[in-house]
DNA sequence: GAAACTTTGTTTATTCAGTAGACAAACAAG
DNA sequence: CTTGTTTGTCTACTGAATAAACAAAGTTTC
């Protein structure tokens, strides 16, 4: 059983509506102390209070007096984002991306390299200089490097082992105590869908939504789950693995046993398998994704097909996820987002026509807006909020 | 936006400790109050405290002292579980039960009826009739009928309104704000999958879990999720809709403008209407659920094979299941689950050849333990749930 | 431009809930 | 009978939020 029962009491209180004030401050600075008394509903003066033990821990500042608005003038108070810095890394099969931001997600520095068939000693001997990089980049400031998250495209338990990574060959890798005795910081590991769709959540397409889809297009397909706000990471860590929902009882056969699996035939692997068994001008060695866009920008109308095709199935699942989540937003990310302008009209088309209409009431589909950020935008915004909300953690109960 | 930005205060905290005061000495009764401060991790006093204002509300009693453990004998506290009593209500196609519960979810009093194409109006009447013979049944007591609580085969929007009941022939119905008028209670309206995943949590076979996905597999298919110990139901309410998730494609096509859709495969429909166009020794007019089980149970062999059909079809839909969510424990109920002998083996072959391995670790296939009253009770335990948390609040803080 | 009103932010007294620890009652064991 | 333990209550104290008074710094009105 795991009902956590959380005994309340005044130190929770507090924590909880420093937090409030902060978070109110953080999302609507600049902001006088009275206005964030209003919104919070907090008395005036608890907010005072609470205002000078922030201000004393650096985390928001004071700037000049504001407008009045017909009597004395309001002093105003700013989130003060450059207090610390946040590491957030994507591990891609192909590529490495580290980025460094402040704690409002502004990127402050962004390191980047590809690479091809690296085992996990080489990968890490990578991702350590990144991240020696980053860290000797950060401006000097209160608190330093706050914290350090990766993305991988894997299963992650609950624990932060990397239990299964097959695109990249890892196996039962814990990666979180590596980094962690290296460099002596918080380590937050996750899969790299639910990073994005935490990081479409903060900063993104979904800055308003409270349940969020968030499809991880690439090589196969990833899903991220916000259900009522909060990332959902199922029973052991490992939900979202609609890549592998059947949509096709009897399809094609898949390397994780099943049949008709949905990334057979939505993913960027499926496309460049159909493109290879096509007959469009590329010959099999140069079928790339990045090729078969700029053939497809070219007018090239075969190319075009196969991209709709692949658009059509994307419409399938989504039709899926409509059905059992109903939820407010989709996003479409990760590497197939960039081919919005092909996808788009066939996936709607295959929507619009088959859903049950009441689901599509205040329902958005949209591609990522942070391109392919969104998952190390993500990670480093898991840290940030670890770090802000650290010790607002009451005991726990059993 | 809908952050929830609650202000914490004393109140926030008495309440709330006071809910998980009674919690523990219901769960745990008979309990001392020094054993029920060990367990909440309460001081001695504060639980001494508000266990007097509990028995002053005639939440709980004392009874006699229990045993010794080396000291003065404890008081043992009970639940008093009949301080009040629930109605729970599940509107089935073709037949309405209705049950009278104590506080911890105890069957007083049952009644049911079946018919077969009634008008909304007259299934009306004989709710009426149920809840009316249900209320005057209930012994005294000091808070007498705490609420009722009715789950329908539709969809329910936020507001308690039934948008769409399409084997009743219902929409747009508004039954909460009828029965509150005429009974002035409390009264909650909800799908009946998601009541079924309520029971079966509080009750039944989902005791100990906090993930858990109820397939409620009647004439269609919907799904209750408990998703983090919660009930999730989407932005408008609308989520599980599972039973039109597209397993096939280019399959058969379905009321809902959808093709291939899992119902058609896994329901009682699809059972139904595969025993029709099938070759059994029954004529078209007497082919129903309780029939084929009992051709099933004498051993037919064609009957048991339509079946296993529909088992497999299960099996595919919940494999999706499992790959979706990650859940400890997914639960069939419903009529359907009435036919776990014929069902269980085709359905778990399945899953057990597909399904990543990692996500079976900790996975349990049940049938459900309350089989046709879990949606009943489910409803009956949310009135109850509601009670105690609004009865508890001793003010309201704005 | 002076008086009256507004808004902002601080200060003070008060209230309320939980805690620690003292204490008494009730019991077990030697 | 003495010692030690467990249970439950009571009292003094602490910490946090609140209301209300107040001071400071504006604006509005005539």
């Amino acid at each position: 059983m795991t009902i956590i029962n959380q005994t309340w009491n005044q130190h929770v209180v507090k924590k909880g509506n420093k937090s409030l004030v902060l978070e109110t401050i953080k999302d609507n600075y600049p902001i006088s102390r009275a206005e964030t008394a209003n919104r919070t509903g907090l008395n005036k003066g608890t907010v005072s209070s609470l205002v000078s033990e922030l201000i004393s821990e650096q985390l928001i500042s004071e700037s000049g007096p504001g407008e009045s608005s017909g009597g004395r003038r309001p002093v105003m108070l700013l989130f003060n984002q450059l207090a610390g810095y946040s590491i957030g890394i994507d591990i891609g099969v192909n590529y490495l991306l580290g980025v460094l931001t402040d704690l409002q997600g502004n990127i402050c520095n962004e390191k980047r390299m590809t690479y091809s068939k690296l085992s996990y000693e080489e990968i890490k001997t990578s991702l350590f200089a990144i991240i020696d990089e980053l860290i000797t980049s950060a401006p000097p400031s209160p608190y330093g490097i706050i914290g350090i998250g990766v993305g991988v495209p894997g299963t992650v338990s609950n624990t932060g082992e990397i239990l299964l990574a097959p695109n990249l060959d890892w196996k039962n890798i814990h990666l979180q105590a590596v980094l962690e005795r290296k460099y002596e910081l918080p380590v937050v590991i996750e899969n790299e869908a639910n990073a994005g769709a935490y990081g479409e959540k903060k900063f993104g397409a979904g800055k308003d939504a409270d349940n969020i889809i968030y499809v991880s297009a690439g090589i196969g397909i990833g899903v991220g789950l916000i259900l009522n706000g909060a990332l959902y990471k199922g029973n052991n860590g490992f939900s979202g693995e609609l890549g592998h929902m059947t949509i096709e009882v009897d399809g094609n056969k898949c390397r994780c046993g099943n049949k008709g699996c949905w990334e057979l035939y939505a993913s960027e692997q499926a496309l460049l398998t159909n493109a290879v068994h096509s007959d469009i001008d590329l010959p099999a060695k140069e079928v790339t994704l990045e090729n078969l866009a700029n053939l497809a920008e070219d007018g090239d109308a075969k190319t075009i097909e196969l991209f709709e095709t692949v658009g059509d199935y994307l419409g399938v699942g989504i039709n899926n996820i409509i059905n059992i989540f109903n939820p407010e937003q989709v996003i479409i990310g990760n590497r197939m987002a960039t081919s919005k302008k092909w996808l788009r009209e066939p996936l709607i088309t295959r929507m619009v026509n088959q859903t049950l209409w009441f689901q599509q009431k205040g329902l958005q589909i949209d591609f990522s807006e942070l391109s392919t950020h969104s998952t190390a935008l993500g990670m480093a915004a898991f840290s940030v909020e670890n770090f802000l909300e650290v010790d607002i953690q009451p005991k726990e109960v059993f």
